[in-house]
DNA sequence: CTTGACATTGGAGTCTACTCAAATGTTATC
DNA sequence: GATAACATTTGAGTAGACTCCAATGTCAAG
């Protein structure tokens, strides 16, 4: 129906992502609240979250009542995956200058364009260290060949 | 020097992608060509290329003279990365806009915040569908429960 | 010559989200 | 009742990029 394998279900069956009722012959018994998660299982996934994160969130639909404390708890969840969602198009889009400029400089090699990915590959390489800053700078000239 | 972990650098020598020439004792010596190459690999990591499209490729500096077929044979693969890259923005584009309107909605239920969110969802549930459209439509009424 | 601190190797383990296989159980149809 | 087409389970395999381990080799200092 959502075009989710059997396997797949099997396996969030497995890791208690959704777990649906059985029949009395064991077999595995989706009702409208488990296909309401699963839907929603799609749409996070495509949002990038991992199973992990999903699993347990966003059963609003199975509560008698709405929970104040418990929405607010998920919208900051959210929050933060905004977050992290807009620090990763900064980082493509960084890229995707790189990528311009690394093509740009391989079909025309004037000095111009050399620079300027010389520019862009420096302030990534500054990106790179700042995300690992525990290593030291010294002894850059100890290479003999 | 580059912060790359010892058994990192062991890992690039098993797969071929950097295989420095050794000493007498069968240590590792990096030559400065070894070390351009990985500070390119730390780039081309940062934007997105596996391992295995990075190995051979981008030994620019170890060619005697510059062969413009393989420049454009290059080119032409960033140009299909940027492609990509760009892709993925849109994408994550997407993800912000629906995780604010989660936000919204969570926060405060009105019937317009809840609309907004939805359509979202329905336009997003189009993109996953067309990503993958063997499955059927119909059916979704056979449950009972 | 021993000790410690490095290096080497092959092989195994980690993580995530499946995916597949083999052995067995259930159900509908002929 | 036999057979096909489903379902069930446990367990193992996959990809990619490491990461760790044990056994062994090399080297400089004391």
């Amino acid at each position: 129906m959502l075009g989710i394998p059997k396997d797949t279900l099997r396996y969030y069956d497995r890791i208690g992502v959704v777990s649906p009722p059985r029949r009395e012959n064991r077999y595995r018994r989706y009702s409208r609240e488990d296909l309401i998660d699963l839907m929603n299982i799609q749409i996070m996934q495509y949002a990038d979250f991992s199973l992990d994160e999903i699993k347990g969130k966003f059963s609003f639909h199975r509560m008698e009542s709405i929970d104040p404390a418990y929405c607010e708890e998920v919208a900051v969840f959210l929050d933060a995956k905004k977050a992290e969602t807009l620090k990763k198009i900064a980082h493509l889009e960084k890229i995707s200058q790189l990528l311009s400029a690394a093509a740009g400089t391989l079909r025309n090699f004037n000095p111009e364009n050399d620079q300027r990915l010389a520019e862009i590959v420096r302030k990534i390489y500054k990106d790179i260290q700042k995300d690992e800053p525990e290593h030291v700078k010294e002894g850059c000239d100890e290479i003999e060949d």
